[in-house]
DNA sequence: CATCGCTTGTGTACGTTGTACACCGCAAGA
DNA sequence: TCTTGCGGTGTACAACGTACACAAGCGATG
């Protein structure tokens, strides 16, 4: 069904992953894989994601703008890259065992992890999945879940549901964090107080007096990690009641 | 100890959102904000998030690439207009009052809404939290939760538990839509088959045996609506479990 | 040792983006 | 009638991602 293109398509070219693992090809180049996607993130950690720019990345590793190009096939590789990098930075240590323990230490350590790079935030989502790095992550977390009498479904279902509330939970959290850096608040009540005129005349405006009350009287706000684990305690108490386990 | 600057910044400019409510303010002028919300979003939805432009956005409404800016401020601004304006698309019939039932239905629509404006996904979070629409969606939710005998911070903790599952939820599962289309494949099986060269590298590594029988296995893969249902499910029993609702 | 070819880095160049700034016409208030 | 200022215009700039042609160095081959 699917028309061949040219002869030369069937030439695979090895994919991004299987040249990252390539012992080290050749000794006297300047860059490598490894090299640029350390460069990157450290950058990114550094000034933050706007500022990974493929140029930026080429002064900061000593280069033309375009010899990346040689190692990376685009922009999107290179986010590919560096979230793989950072990925591994999750250890969850092989004693713990429980499915609730294993998918709970790696939702909190992922928290973690993206809150020492906010950058990632902000990658656009698609090509993140399907890394090596965080391919392990998932198969760790779904070893977990073998062995309890789950049908494939199920499985991956309660997987995916906790994976989804961490990203939409640390998203938000660094979105916040940000919003709030960006207009010199310190944080809490500060914040709260000084809050920027759009908000101001919202909350004002007498249309949320259920938000305005409680968003006021809520004391943990300035507790985002107490907020992030119940949600996460909440997700697998689901699962476990939904699932039987 | 906030230090006042100029003198000129006491006089406050009329917000965004204030702003957007004034009555039309003069009648012969071609730009209005609505005009601009509106031929955004249609311009997003037709094309996609890389099609708007402030300059393609200016062509779309037969008018100088730099009118635009006279109404909002930059691209932030236009990212808010336009979340904002599709927000008012989410409609729960005022009978439905259980807290249960409001948020489990907020989030069906929300991932509904997404799905149908799948450039909300790409949007940077950081201005899209605190529109005029946005707030009265979560007033609603928060309406749910009083007269329930929750203090203020798991009120909000158990708000916030939902819709960061939903983002997170949708938004991977637009990604992964993008991504498929993107290369191709239709649905399903086809697209499990005829995997990216880089997925098939990995899958055929033997290194995730688990990942790789189970997402075989997984026959509702292709109905995204069942995993997602089931994740804001989880989410709900953790919530009512927790706080005793 | 000479030569070839492949890999890797360089230089230049193009089209597109967001937006600053000066300008100017026109409706409304004096 | 004159002035004021709002709203749309035109030009301009710096920065971006990346295509493309080229060059320098190495390994294999003669």
């Amino acid at each position: 069904m699917a028309e061949w293109k040219k002869d030369e398509s069937r030439i695979v070219e090895p994919s991004l992953w299987e040249r990252l693992e390539r012992t080290a090809p050749a000794p006297r180049t300047a860059l490598t894989l490894e090299r640029i996607a350390a460069a990157a993130v450290e950058l990114a950690d550094r000034e933050g994601a706007d500022a990974v720019t493929m140029r930026r990345l080429a002064t900061e590793l000593g280069v033309a703008p375009m010899a990346a190009y040689r190692h990376v096939s685009g922009k999107d590789d290179l986010w590919a890259l560096m979230i793989d990098r950072v990925s591994a930075e999750l250890a969850v240590p092989d004693e713990i065992t429980g499915w609730r323990e294993v998918l709970r230490s790696f939702a909190v350590q992922t928290r973690e992890l993206m809150l020492r790079h906010p950058w990632m935030g902000r990658v656009p989502a698609g090509a993140v999945q399907l890394t090596p790095t965080r391919m392990a992550v998932a198969e760790r977390q779904l070893a977990a879940l073998v062995d309890l009498g789950l049908d494939a479904d199920a499985m991956m279902a309660a997987f995916r549901a906790v994976t989804s509330y961490v990203q939409g939970a640390v998203q938000s959290e660094i979105a916040l964090r940000e919003f709030k850096e960006q207009h010199g608040w310190g944080s809490g009540a500060e914040a709260r107080q000084a809050l920027a005129p759009q908000m101001n005349y919202l909350m004002e405006s007498g249309r949320y007096p259920v938000y305005r009350t409680y968003s006021l009287a809520a004391s943990r706000k300035d507790d985002p990690g107490w907020e992030f684990e119940f949600g996460v305690d909440c997700v697998l108490d689901g699962i476990a009641r939904r699932l039987g386990i």
